[in-house]
DNA sequence: ATAAATTTTTAGCCATGCCTAAATTATTTT
DNA sequence: AAAATAATTTAGGCATGGCTAAAAATTTAT
């Protein structure tokens, strides 16, 4: 059984190695806790002790089986609980993150098994991001970033990177959402600001707003 | 804002309070918190700071409006949890509890708003206890233990005193539930046993049994 | 290859919330 | 009313999970 605290850094440690695909260094992981270096190497040598991750002094981690899958564990309830908010909750999809970061630490394998039935066995989160099974297998959702469409290449919307509260109330203004058809009508060569068609609508983005959107095409 | 464990306080002197009318001794509540006296002296300092309860020493404490606020609002959280379990996540009354007392402590306002609405805002939950409304307002509902019915007198299930698992276990193999109508058949004057009818069964319970169901008459 | 800069670790300290053992205060008993 | 008992508090310690400051190891630059 792991704390709260064991819990974050799992999680964290998890998202950051499958991001670089590589081990996690001591600083990458206090600047996604905003914790400091000198406690993250305290929390290592305790997940080392309990066989969630590899340790060697000076050169990171590398998650364990066990690690990824406690891991996975805690993303799915996450990713579960964020789709009752929203689905049952009437929770707009960036209001959810905090309570889930909240719900996601409740131990009971019941809970859990029950609410994905009630769900229906939902595939995604709000967000367009997979809900990893009991097992902990998922399939990684084909996406490319909006940004690198040409012009008259059109997408859905699949899902978002930053999911900042902040992010997705501009993406709310504008009815982008997770399935809203994307077409991008020119691309700016000189910022890289793009003119998308959403709903009959021209709008403007920039490129900071396009290389945050995953679609698929 | 509390910690968990300043909240497990709340509830249990909550509790406490309002099963004596009384104010409430150091050592009532280490018993009930499983705990030890000093390190309940040293949780009941940080309340007082806190203004949820006035406490002087050598003897015990009381709840302040702001603590039964408190309280309540924490009581409201942990029975709607149990209604959502039960009707809606297939859990039995004796599965509830231990999950509920961690999804109590979840804090998100809107979050429990929702759910109340969601579940069509109950008055009650699994084990007939009365949930507090936004304002913490609740009405105690008219109760009295199955032992002190008469013979031949009948009554509905609305509630438990003890809400154990094992308790509820046994309750449910003799298909007493919330709702339940229980006959008096006989009593027995040596050790207070009933023999009661249930589903037009009849079934022998001790005075301990019948000492713990609430009924309405 | 050495110096400079960066990263990581160690050492020592702090708050929370618990503990035991001892001291103090309150309550009962005689 | 004193003595015995019970309840409560204090003092000092421990684990968790943070922190700062300084030391050590590694990497980068010259």
């Amino acid at each position: 059984m792991f704390s709260l605290s064991e819990e974050n850094y799992l999680k964290s440690i998890y998202h950051l190695e499958s991001i670089s695909g590589k081990g996690t260094s001591t600083n990458a992981i206090a600047k996604k806790l905003e914790t400091k270096p000198s406690s993250v190497t305290d929390m290592i040598k305790k997940l080392a002790d309990k066989q969630v991750l590899v340790y060697k002094k000076y050169q990171g981690v590398t998650l364990t089986n066990l690690g990824k899958k406690s891991a996975t564990a805690i993303i799915r309830k996450h990713r579960l609980w964020e789709v009752f908010l929203v689905n049952k909750l009437n929770f707009s999809w960036d209001e959810v993150h905090d309570v889930a970061e909240q719900l996601e630490h409740i131990k009971s394998a019941k809970l859990i098994d029950e609410l994905d039935e009630f769900l229906g066995f939902p595939k995604k989160d709000p967000h367009g991001d997979p809900i990893p099974d009991k097992e902990g297998n998922f399939h990684k959702i084909e996406k490319r970033l909006l940004s690198t469409l040409e012009e008259n290449q059109s997408g859905i919307c699949i899902g978002v990177n930053d999911s900042s509260s902040d992010f997705l109330k501009y993406l709310d203004k504008y009815q982008i959402s997770l399935g809203q058809q994307l077409k991008v009508i020119s691309k700016e060569p000189f910022d890289g600001s793009l003119i998308i068609l959403v709903n009959k609508k021209e709008i403007t983005i920039s490129h900071k707003t396009s290389n945050n959107i995953y679609i698929q095409s």
